[in-house]
DNA sequence: GTGAAAGCGCTAACAT
DNA sequence: ATGTTAGCGCTTTCAC
């Protein structure tokens, strides 16, 4: 094995080479009280010499601020978590973490127990929250103690500022296009009813078709693949007039699309089938899938940013969501 | 917002609770030492009772032991991180490590800078790590200090306990398939040669083709959906009588097929087209894909479990990969 | 503005 | 087997 590792540098040996108190040394490098600035820059300066970095975890335990940010999502089994779009969000939200030497967690939220959030303001090794598949009760639910260091991806509250992909224009967009391509009887395959940050998708699915004089045509189902082709089905069922499906994700397109298939209904020529995520495999299906971004990634990044810092931040934060054309519709 | 939090209590509270001191408490909870019969029995009902959690952080703090399991990802460039895959490790990693209140960090470990894991090392707020993409300079550049909080997914040594799928199996039962189904121009597009724990999935391809008499044809790249295509052209240029491709991994087997699919090869009449991993989107894929399982998650789990509890554990466990038929070979 | 001292909550020597 | 005493490395009163 490697080289002999010296023993980390403590603030003492910081302080006592800067000729200054541990605590000034301290005060020095926080910024927390106020330091004369000869004495803050040369702390600073020797600090940085002796490549000094400051254990997390004391610093966590003395400031009482915790060392994990814990992703939390909302749902109601366990298996919420066994989803690639919150390891997703959990890797950026650990890309975030990193600098601080802060790690993160990810947790089942139940949703018919918001109690739970009691359970992580409590836990002492809890630095801050990230929200997923947030409810209007789990927000009701929110711990004041918490407050500054949760977000929310997904719904928000006057407490809990969100982060989320704008799919309210996401999927008029999408719904904008096919209606302009010439489709007039548009069907939406929408996610669980308990899920609120759903619900935008679909409003704004229904207010573009009404203003297209069309009839809005809602059929509820989950996240899956299974979802996607079990709706088709059902959607072609109820109104075989149908001659385009927007699903609430990528994933449930793809189902649509196999199912389509099955029937011998042609994809896009006899329907037009779009999705909203833009996950890798959209450009490389056959037909390649036309479909809205959703920037996982930066949107975690932002929440967790501002959990991590506590800082203010607004209320709401959108990000662009870009309709990308393809060949299914 | 929600009710109010009550202070967290204290291992004091518990050892006042149960008449004991407070050392006693701690031996009779985290049983590191010997504790009458009576006592810890009581200690413990009386935490249980109180609903008493240990603050992860004074104890990492006072043990020395850290509050967090890194996964060091080794390559070339920092984006190795931006990976699906190891967002998945990332995700069952953190599975394991929330019941002790850890939390899990993703770094980027510079194949050129070995040096690195020192630093990994020296952090008192690292629990223990888990390599991925491990090569041999790495292996032997990690520190004696990591002795026993250290894992590798992939190759591993005498002092990295290695986790990894089964892939020689794996890969010698797909290209049996190939062969048995009459394919006798199989060729294989493989990962990235600083890799090491691709090389098993070559040598098995090798040995099993040369051993049916067939030629071994190897293509290196990468493990992108690129690779795929023009790994696929590649091999079609150079050996116009391929009649099978066996890829590395799904992703660039489904790179494959859309080239094939772009030069009006028919998959799998003119050519087989075999990946690896299992991904949802093989099931879907159109032709749905002949691959073989690789169980990520269980991988990563056990890793972090070793690494956890600083298990001695075999220096090397594999994790059986099963052939999936589908349509696609 | 700065230092001394008191913790944060726990584990680990060291006594007994 | 158990209690007492030091710390772990840092932040934060509280004096000066």
């Amino acid at each position: 094995m490697g080289e002999e590792i010296r023993d980390p540098l403590t603030l003492e040996d910081v302080a006592r080479a800067a000729g200054v108190s541990r605590a000034t040394a301290s005060r020095a490098l926080t910024g927390s009280d106020t330091t004369s600035t000869p004495a803050r820059q040369r702390v600073r300066a020797v600090a940085e010499r002796m490549g000094y970095a400051p254990n997390p975890l004391a610093r966590a335990l003395a400031g009482g601020s915790g060392t994990r940010v814990v992703v939390a999502v909302a749902g109601p089994r366990p298996d919420v978590l066994e989803d690639p779009y919150m390891w997703r969000v959990l890797g950026a939200t650990a890309a975030v973490c990193d600098g601080a030497g802060v790690g993160v967690s990810l947790q089942w939220l139940p949703l018919d127990a918001p109690a739970s959030l009691g359970r992580l303001a409590a836990d002492r090794s809890v630095r801050g929250v990230v929200l997923c598949n947030t409810t209007e009760p789990l927000l009701a639910a929110v711990p004041d103690v918490l407050r500054g260091r949760v977000a929310s991806i997904g719904i928000g509250s006057a407490a809990v500022p969100s982060f989320d992909v704008d799919n309210a224009s996401g999927a008029a967009a999408v719904v904008r296009h096919l209606h302009s391509s010439g489709r007039r009887h548009i069907a939406m395959l929408t996610g669980p009813s308990w899920l609120p940050c759903s619900w935008r998708s679909v409003e704004a699915y229904r207010s573009t078709v009404e203003a297209a004089g069309l009839p809005a045509r809602i059929l509820p189902g989950d996240f899956g693949f299974e979802d996607g082709r079990s709706g088709a089905l059902e959607a072609l069922h109820r109104w075989p007039d149908t001659d385009a499906i927007y699903a609430i994700c990528d994933t449930v397109a793809f189902g649509a699309i196999v199912a389509l298939r099955g029937l011998g209904v042609d994809v896009p020529d006899d329907v037009a089938v779009a999705g909203f995520d833009d996950v890798p495999a959209a450009a490389w299906a056959g037909p390649a899938l036309t479909t809205a971004t959703h920037p996982v990634s930066r949107i975690a990044a932002g929440a967790a940013t501002a959990v991590l810092n506590e800082a203010r931040v607004p209320s709401a934060t959108w990000y662009p969501s870009e309709l990308v054309l393809r060949e299914s519709a």
